[in-house]
DNA sequence: CAGTGGATGCTCT
DNA sequence: GAGCATCCACTGT
């Protein structure tokens, strides 16, 4: 089942949970997310926190599309808007378990390394071929298909990773046990 | 393993 | 001009 406007049309904290098990692809490259972070806007953490701008205007638009921005001049990462339109919630995908177009995805990476070619945002953003071209796509349309699991999986949860506001919220959720998580969850 | 620092572009102060 | 929702290469144990 494809996850659709209605779907993001949520709390980006129910919906963030929900997205560990889905399958993500880009133009047939991608796979199992493994890892995500929630981002609300009343979080002094998420780029929407002091208004809109520019750079996050995706944020501001409809459930359901992707924000693209970049980082540190160098990455770019991938968030999915949440919520009602105009509240700029947003998940970031930080890693996922590559099971589609690793040929592709290895060539775009220059790596062999089938537990690094998606772990991490900037890292996965490079795997499947997304730039600022991808920021403000609809993710129920090519290039993206994101799928629904099948089943629940057993979550990790934790304190976000490399940000320092708000850096004690438990909003970083993961697949427990999975090899292709950016950094393990402590226990 | 842990820790450090450089690359690099854009937004906001 | 500072500060980043990062990654990689390098150092030292």
């Amino acid at each position: 089942m494809t996850l659709d406007g209605a779907f993001f049309d949520r709390s980006v904290h129910e919906v963030a949970p929900e997205l560990i098990g889905a399958t993500l692809l880009v133009d047939g490259c991608g796979g199992t997310i493994v890892e995500v972070e929630a981002y609300h806007h009343e979080d002094p953490a998420s780029h929407a926190f002091r208004g809109r701008t520019k750079r996050n205007a995706a944020m501001f638009g409809p459930p359901g599309h992707a924000y693209v921005y970049r980082s540190y001049g160098i990455h770019w990462c991938l968030n999915l808007v949440c919520e009602p339109e105009g509240s700029a919630s947003a998940v970031l995908v930080r890693a996922l378990e590559p099971t589609e177009g690793l040929e592709r995805m290895r060539e775009r990476r220059a790596l062999d390394d089938e537990r690094l070619l998606c772990a991490g945002p900037g890292r996965l953003c490079q795997a499947l071929g997304i730039t600022r071209d991808h920021d403000g796509l609809a993710l129920d349309a090519p290039p993206f298909e994101l799928r629904a699991r099948a089943k629940e999986p057993e979550l990790a949860r934790g304190p976000r990773i490399g940000i320092t506001r708000a850096a004690d919220l438990p909003w970083r959720y993961g697949l427990a046990g999975s090899r292709f998580l950016s950094r393990p969850f402590r226990r």
